[in-house]
DNA sequence: GGTACAGCCTTACACCGTAAGGACCCCGAC
DNA sequence: GTCGGGGTCCTTACGGTGTAAGGCTGTACC
């Protein structure tokens, strides 16, 4: 068994999902293509169909294998503080793979992780004396909060907080005079403030869902 | 000049944006091409290209015009109730148009509906007496939650709530047994049970945004 | 009457996902 | 030892995609 041989037999689907990853993060991943990826991995495209069934297959691999990155909620520290973690975790990992909230919605089919991340997640308010009914509650709240903080930061037409600057002074110098006055002074008072970063918003809200779940647990109770 | 004349010149921008966004909806937005969309329009696609950069451009313009249908907030009624009534038709924009939240996290340059909306949002928060750091915290929870919920909401499996029965009966057949015992309590317990809508719960976390914006307000004055 | 241009067209290219089937190699059965 | 089966990778091919380049025609204005 020659090196390359020894090299071919590795190839299996989490070498794939690990490069079709990679790939996503580096040129995103509306240039992933099966050639391409196959050229990643110093294989033809048609090779990559033995590890995976179809690129839909291949995508939602890679959903599910983001999901497996997250932190589980910990146990013995209370629901809130083991869902504010959680809420973080999540957070980081999808900021990191941004290429991921793009291709959550058009997945259905959740995998082994994502069903043992919102197992893990629906046992812990459950733990935490929720009723079911305010876990569901709770469950949507917190979820969509997270996902749409992602998506949000992901559509900012810039990406770290020293790029805010001049990407936002170019678009405020193409509006129209007195056009979106609003808009326009919370971008200068504020936005274009030195050492504002759009990423720090995301606690604020994440606190506001968590005490409403806490006075809602209480109400409960 | 003909009727056939006649039905061209009347080929602009809008109409083309409309016809994608009828056949977004009917055909989804994965299998919306240049080519079927000049045919629905009985037009060759290139002809597409004199109004329209490209499709980047053509996808802009569409969620711009899911914007321009979404309920500004109304003025003299408080700032929660406009941020509610607001916050409501942009889940019903969104839902309506399911394909639209997909394609916000690929689209970074907003257009005039997109801006004249987040001016109206701002300048409500402003005019309710939110400083401009709570406005930005406000806005950024607000719209996180409703996107983060649309997502979530089209990422289910199922469509109706008729059609959650038999689909999640469907998965929890295939699960292991034991396997994700929370989720399968909330499934058969909570989810399964007649007249369960997953919609319903947008407005539970919505109020828990407003009622946490609210205190924040307060807090602040 | 000439010319510019708007609107639509045809052609062509490089890319995409993947169906179909063939070459090779290892491994267990005889 | 050899034979067959199956796993892995390959080549080829088809019908789709976005769009660059350029041609044709009719209308609008100098």
């Amino acid at each position: 068994m020659s090196p390359s041989d020894a090299a071919r037999a590795a190839l299996n689907r989490e070498l794939v999902l690990r490069a079709a990853m990679t790939l996503a993060g580096e040129s995103g991943i509306e240039s992933l293509s099966m050639r391409k990826l196959g050229q990643s991995l110093g294989v033809e495209a048609m090779s990559l169909y033995h590890h995976v069934a179809n690129k839909d297959d291949l995508l939602d691999g890679m959903v599910d294998a983001v999901f497996a990155e997250v932190d589980l909620p910990a146990a013995g520290v209370g629901w809130k503080t083991a869902m504010r973690r959680r809420a973080l975790s999540m957070r980081e990992v999808l900021s990191r793979h941004g290429w991921a909230i793009g291709l959550m919605d058009s997945r259905t089919t959740p995998g082994q992780a994502t069903l043992r991340h919102h197992d893990a997640v629906i046992g812990c308010l459950r733990a935490g004396g929720f009723s079911v009914g305010l876990t569901a509650h709770a469950f949507s709240a917190m979820d969509s909060y997270v996902y749409g903080f992602v998506l949000q930061e992901r559509a900012l037409p810039f990406g770290t907080a020293e790029q805010t600057a001049e990407v936002a002074q170019a678009m405020l110098a193409q509006f129209p005079a007195g056009a979106y006055p609003h808009l326009v002074e919370l971008a200068t008072a504020h936005v274009l403030q030195p050492g504002y970063d759009y990423g720090d918003e995301f606690e604020f809200g994440l606190d506001l869902v968590l005490d409403g779940l806490e006075r809602a647990a209480a109400r409960e109770s």
